[in-house]
DNA sequence: CGTGAGTTTGACCGTTTGGTCAAATCACAT
DNA sequence: ATGTGATTTGACCAAACGGTCAAACTCACG
């Protein structure tokens, strides 16, 4: 195992190699459907070369999942309670469609993750995500209160943002199966921005 | 492997243990996940046994598909052309809130397929859905021409649909974390209501 | 150059997996 | 009750799996 001082070349090389190979091999089969042998292929690595930087699997989806949870929380941290409300909810969704169209396997390792119940982050789903869903829900319930925006449930509000944008990630085979060469996005961008204003102006 | 004249009592009952079994632990663990002695375990019977009844796991995971993906686009099969624009979109948004809430094993079998890049039912998406969605989506874009409902594009606002809808049951646990107690339906069912009155109404 | 730490690997191990098979048991029509 | 086909199972197998290990190689630095 490498010593976790200040790491060399060749680690920095390998474990983002390792971490790029992962997250193409857990988002396209899941925890139990990714092998380490197809990691360690697709990093360009032996096998025992990749438990040399990551001892065990577990450690891989881990080290992915950790990294994950911070910048997927990003967009909705970003929504400014001195802002335009309006203006600051559809920045959000904007935000949020921007990751599935940059993240999408970032968004289906999530997706497979919850969709078997979230065996592995389910504290972080109690915890990180429940505080700061309750915070900004209060400010939206303030925006409600002051006139700002339509009344809707908060919750539900803020479910709607995640499943309507992440689903051009998640069911992306399915989005394209319909649309054909079609760029999904091209769609989506106008069609979100026509739903959120009709649903919250006031 | 048993005749296909017409099944026995046995076999009819042991047929149903199977699939339903096979639905527990393919929704919760995806295919690769899913284990034959787990399915075995969970329908009663022993491995042997129920290889004798499905020859091999891909047979169970197909069977399971073959049903589900007509039951899983009738409630869109049911929007009328005949009927009041608006209500027969509400109507289907409320059939498909209604099956996320009877079937969510149902829906995460989907779910996991169509994320890991439903390798499985690739035709079906492409052929069954997709030429009902065009159907569908002709109609949809007669009414708008007609100014029954408000003009959005079409595709995306199935997929709307499709996402706010399947949400609540392939992301439970992440719904059901933000929101305790609560149950996620009686939010969801006014919010789905509220928003496609106000996207739709021209 | 030499040397020690950092890196890489072939060979290997125990377990789990999907699946087989012959033999045993069971259900039921005659 | 009995014979026949349907059902059930313990024992087994080959492949794939996650992971180990000692030995070999490579690199940076004095």
């Amino acid at each position: 195992m490498p010593k976790d001082r200040t790491p060399t070349r060749i680690q920095k090389k390998n474990r983002a190699a390792i971490l790029e190979a992962s997250l193409n091999v857990f988002s396209a089969n899941g925890f139990r459907g990714a092998t380490v042998d197809q990691i360690a292929s697709e990093a360009g690595l032996s096998k025992p070369n990749l438990l040399y930087y990551f001892p065990s699997k577990v450690d891989m989806h881990n080290a992915l999942l950790a990294q994950l949870m911070d910048t997927w929380l990003d967009p909705l941290r970003e929504m400014d309670e001195d802002g335009e409300p309006l203006t600051e909810i559809m920045a959000y969704v904007r935000r949020k469609l921007q990751m599935s169209r940059d993240f999408p396997r970032e968004s289906r390792l999530f997706a497979n993750e919850i969709v078997q119940g979230a065996p592995r982050i389910h504290d972080a789903l109690n915890h990180d995500l429940k505080t700061l869903v309750d915070e900004k829900t209060k400010l939206l319930e303030r925006w409600m209160a002051d006139g700002k925006i339509a009344r809707v449930h908060p919750y539900h509000l803020l479910f709607s943002v995640w499943s309507l944008t992440q689903h051009y990630a998640d069911f992306d085979v399915q989005v394209r199966a319909i649309l054909g060469d079609e760029d999904p996005f091209d769609g989506a961008d106008p069609f979100l921005e026509t739903l959120y204003l009709r649903l919250l102006t006031p």
